[in-house]
RNA sequence: GGCGAGGUAGCUCAGUUGGUAAGAGCGCAGGAUUCAUAACCCUGAGGUCGCGGGUUCGAUUCCCGCCCUCGCCA
């Protein structure tokens, strides 16, 4: 079987993160790189994507040009993605004069076979910065509820959803200035004429569960026609000469990349025609490998843009979108610094690549969003890959090492049965692109090895016998020497090999009933081939790669004289009671060293009365007092903001004198 | 607002075409052991499977309503 594997362009706007390797690169690379020692032919490709209004908008803010931010991304993606073992075949650009060509062509196609249409349409002209602006890159004054940073297509504040059209006192969140409104020409792709084939397409192929719903409800909506073309001057232009200063849009033209890269990479060979043999032979599975976010242009409209053209290309046989990878629990998120981006890592951990993509491949979102922590990221290298699997590993050879370097190996049949079940069912996880299951698999491999082993306990028999014993594990280390490449191919899965001077073994060496070795040489003493992740380690990473929340969110810096004019004490709550007529109050009555004083709170929404009474809280004793429902509140009672919204009690770890002061 | 996904043990997640199976890993407690990177092995505690109705002999699994989270669309 020949399979042509893509992993989703990255767009060259910025640096990759663990949530685009865990969604998109790591299982396309596991895929390959399995496939290959099944003895598949594969081709996989991947490339920057560099066209796009956002490249555009930071050029203008950064007062640079578009190129130079693409030539500063391109080559820092490709590194990030090598770095951490992206085999890939060829990394492309869509900048690539061929790109163009290749773009161009598809549009002129569209356009022979009746499928494009004009349309005049209103877009907004930003005077100052001379370029159309997308409708999130307008600010004006919501006209629901006043707020005055409203943008274009919502209003932040009170999530009324808008279109520029209707804000007051419209702006350019480029350069301030007020829009203009023009008409303007633009293409717009008939992707209604082609839903009849399109279902068709769909119906023909399985998908997983997280993506086929997404498809559905596309169909079933109806698809409409779309806009393939902006006006702008970054991109590919259109080819017609009527049309000048019009790009296609990006979403449009970024997916033949996949056709684009493959002919370049055909250029490298001796074959220039060879990339056919990929996209123009129904026999080829081409499979993406892509975020949820881009089911809908690899499921539909792309497979519409190639129906379209008439020209034979293959359909995607697959495209196994996985969800978002969360970090700590929040949302990853470049711009707001909230992200571990992989050059970084690779720059402070080059040693730890393989242990990343043991925990990424682990908690993999294959089919709902997940959540990357540093408390995780600790639990899975030590916990499991050490604990389970590397130490068996090391276990058995330090074992053997001291009873000499080479042993004859003759395993029970149960450990070969064992390896033969693991291999075939790993394939079949990764070929169902269960990818952490697939991993799974493995490290149940070495639960049932390190228990055999335990209860074999050979360290109870006599050396000739527990020799035997332990060396018949040998069958079991060589086969993860293979096992293991698709996840681990950096560090441990080829020091495992050259520990024991194996071979890679094919796959199906792996499923058959012959042992792969018949003795065991060790060249040195055993090492770890993982060493466990101290606290000191993790804490240092997480302080490197994860700078604090936006400055926004923090405030401004204090002096601690500043901080000084505070005074807060712990008090005790004597008594609380409700406030009439208001939901959120409770008057609290609260002891301090200097006597009693009065508290309006408005926490009853999240606490009774006897829920406070008696318990001891944090008083900021000299803010202002103020009157509330008629009641004198003297200073205030903090409560830390709770999940979903909720208050939380502050308070001292025990009880304290009423009184002690808080610093 | 419409559509879609999700709400299952402390944590991260599997799972059930409705019925003596509510599970895994981690964490925790206890035990055993010492070949191994305080690792391995055994045992155990822990969940009203989001809330409320309905269908059914029986629902976590089907239907309806609601709440919460996330995403997409207008």
């Amino acid at each position: 079987m020949r399979y042509l594997i893509t992993s989703a362009l990255p767009y060259a706007n910025g640096p990759l993160h663990i949530g685009h390797i865990a969604g998109a690169y790591l299982p396309a690379d596991i895929f390959n790189r399995y496939l290959r020692l099944r003895g598949h032919e594969t081709l996989f490709l991947c490339g920057s994507d560099e066209h796009g209004v956002a490249i555009t908008l930071r050029a203008w803010q950064e007062k640079r040009t578009p190129q130079s931010i693409i030539d500063e991304y391109h080559p820092l993606l490709e590194n990030s993605l090598r770095a951490i073992g992206i085999q890939m075949d060829y990394y492309g650009r869509t900048s690539d004069p061929l790109h163009h060509q290749v773009a161009q062509h598809f549009f002129l196609r569209l356009l022979e076979k009746g499928l494009l249409e004009e349309r005049e349409v209103i877009q907004f002209w930003d005077p100052q910065a001379h370029t159309f602006l997308p409708d999130r890159y307008i600010v004006g004054t919501c006209p629901h509820c006043g707020y005055e940073e409203a943008y274009g297509d919502q209003c932040e504040k009170c999530g009324a959803l808008l279109s520029p059209t209707e804000l007051n006192n419209p702006r350019s969140r480029l350069s301030g200035a007020e829009p203009e409104k023009r008409p303007s020409r633009q293409y717009y792709f008939r992707l209604d004429l082609l839903q009849p084939q399109l279902e068709a397409y769909v119906q023909s192929r399985e998908w997983k569960p997280n993506v086929r719903p997404v498809i559905e409800s596309w169909l079933r909506a109806g698809l409409a026609p779309r806009a393939i073309t902006r006006d702008l001057d970054w991109g590919v232009p259109l080819p017609l000469s009527n049309m000048q200063g019009k790009v296609l849009y990006v979403w449009f033209e970024a997916p033949l990349g996949y056709i684009s890269i493959a002919q370049r990479w055909a250029m490298q060979t001796q074959d220039p025609q060879k990339w056919e043999i990929y996209w123009k032979n129904p026999e080829t599975r081409i499979v993406h490998f892509i975020g949820k976010d881009n089911i809908v242009f690899h499921t539909l409209i792309f497979p519409a843009i190639l129906l379209g053209v008439e020209e034979g290309y293959t359909l995607p046989y697959a495209v196994p979108a996985n969800e978002f990878l969360n970090l700590e629990g929040r949302k990853i998120s470049t711009s707001r610094q909230w992200s571990i981006d992989i050059h970084r890592y690779v720059a402070e951990a080059p040693e730890r690549i393989d242990e990343l993509r043991y925990v990424l491949t682990a908690l993999m979102p294959q089919s709902q969003d997940r959540d990357f922590t540093w408390e995780e990221y600790v639990g899975k290298i030590n916990n499991e890959l050490i604990a389970t699997l590397t130490n068996l590993i090391h276990r058995i050879l330090t074992f053997l090492w001291r009873m000499g370097p080479t042993h004859s190996v003759s395993p029970h049949p149960s450990l070969i049965q064992w390896r033969r079940e693991a291999a075939q069912e790993v394939g079949q996880r990764i070929e169902s692109y269960d990818f952490s299951g697939a991993l799974n698999t493995i490290l149940s491999l070495a639960q049932k090895a390190n228990k055999s082993l335990t209860e074999s306990a050979p360290w109870n028999q006599e050396s000739q016998k527990a020799r035997e014993i332990v060396a018949g594990y040998g069958d079991l280390l060589a086969a993860l020497g293979t096992l293991l490449e698709p996840f681990l191919p950096l560090k441990v899965a080829p020091t495992l090999r050259k520990t024991l001077d194996i071979p890679l073994f094919s796959w199906a060496k792996l499923e058959s009933p012959l042992p792969l070795i018949d003795t065991l040489h060790l060249r040195e003493a055993p090492t770890p081939l993982v060493t466990r992740v101290s606290p000191q380690e993790v804490e240092r990473w997480r302080k490197a790669l994860l700078p604090s929340p936006a400055p926004s969110s923090l405030g401004t810096f204090i002096s601690i004289e500043d901080f000084e004019k505070i005074r807060l004490k712990v008090v005790t709550i004597l008594n609380a009671e409700t406030v009439p007529k208001a939901n959120k109050l409770l008057k609290l009555t609260i002891q301090a060293e200097d006597g009693i004083h009065t508290v309006v709170s408005g926490v009853a929404q999240f606490y009774t009365p006897d829920m406070l009474i008696g318990k001891q809280a944090i008083w900021v004793a000299n803010l202002s007092p103020r009157t509330i429902k008629g009641i004198q509140s003297e200073g205030m009672l903090l409560f830390s903001e709770g999940e979903n919204g909720t208050l939380v009690r502050v308070a001292p770890e025990k009880p304290v004198p009423p009184g002690s002061i808080v610093r």
